[in-house]
DNA sequence: CCGATCCTTTTACATTTGTTAAATAATCAT
DNA sequence: ATGATTATTTAACAAATGTAAAAGGATCGG
């Protein structure tokens, strides 16, 4: 189904990365659709290939994997935010991976083939999700160095306080596999700096 | 000034991610910059900002900063790839990073300015660069995942399976750093293994 | 409310990695 | 070639993180 009349802050967000026609958004609508999950339930199981971009307009969700029987967290995605398993999406190979409602949460998903056929008409679209891919591709370096170069302390300190929230909303068990450590040095951590 | 008449492989890569017409070939060409470095030059310093896409058509390069004083290598890049300091050349920030010849290498330079005009005529390298945006996210993907959820001694020997040329042309310095580990434990891995 | 389940912390110990310093080994400039 | 510099390894010890098990806490459905 595509997007219901309201217009979702997804595309205000879109528009300030990229301005569009407004042909080219009503476009980009008639190919979006809305998904709404409850808590916990699963947008995209393991093991299916990628085929839609995702956009989180409400709500929150992760990306996750299982390393020996263990979930762990890759990605957080809160208001705005992208959320693909890219190594399926653009490669065609089915995902390992799995994208999950961490809470209530509301997506805009957007087919992958239908978006390409837009491309061809809308090089401003194409150019918005250039800029979408630019934009992903810096916080991945960023994240990178974090992993690389800073402690799981100095990365817990610098993720509660880029996303108070978090805390709240998010179990620690999640939090500390994206941190790349384990639940118990976690616990430790924080039990630390306290 | 712009490319000489032999054609770099580097655009036989280009089109085998996305086929551009001969004109829009002629056109990327006539922006390009061919560079040479000796080994150990610095193409851009630290402090820079960033405005240049980089790709290696023959050597090897590689990103680094400095982190307490200890150069930290970020990325490597071999034969075709990308090497960019998106932080800087995405954001308009000054760079804390500088990419530097690791041997001998020829890099191809392409203005950002002057491919976004590019864009505006050729929707096709548009659509070039946003495929090869979508292959650079993906790898930062794995890397991460790499990082966040193998040990060391497994990131080793995974890079020395990948990349076997890479023990003879980097110093270890360079590869531990780049592992996210010291130089003694990387020393102490190779111990164990052999 | 109650028991079951899930989440988080704590403890004790093992393993990995970091730090510092020294010893070799390799490379480079003269 | 020779000495100086740089790269790599080794050693000893400290700190951080992992593992396994147990104990509290919190949450949820009935």
């Amino acid at each position: 189904m595509s997007l219901p009349n309201a217009t979702p802050s997804l595309f205000t967000y879109f528009n300030s990365i990229q301005k569009i026609s407004s042909n080219a958004e009503e476009a980009l609508k008639a190919i979006s659709f809305l998904i709404e999950t409850p808590k916990n339930k699963h947008v995209q199981e393991i093991g299916q290939t990628c085929r839609t971009y995702y956009f989180v307009t409400a709500g929150l969700a992760r990306i996750y994997y299982l390393k020996d029987g263990i979930e762990v967290t890759e990605y957080f995605a809160f208001e705005n935010d992208m959320i693909i398993r890219a190594e399926s999406l653009f490669t065609g190979n089915p995902s390992k991976k799995a994208i999950q409602a961490i809470e209530k949460t509301k997506l805009i998903g957007i087919p992958a083939s239908k978006l390409e056929i837009l491309f061809n008409s809308f090089p401003e679209i194409e150019r918005l999700f250039r800029k979408i891919m630019e934009a992903s591709y810096v916080s991945y370096v960023n994240r990178m160095e974090s992993l690389q170069f800073h402690s799981a302390e100095e990365r817990y300190i610098q993720l509660i306080s880029d996303f108070p929230e978090l805390l709240e909303k998010i179990p620690l068990k999640h939090i500390s596999s994206y941190l790349g450590i384990t639940q118990v040095s976690l616990s430790r951590i924080r039990a630390n700096i306290r």
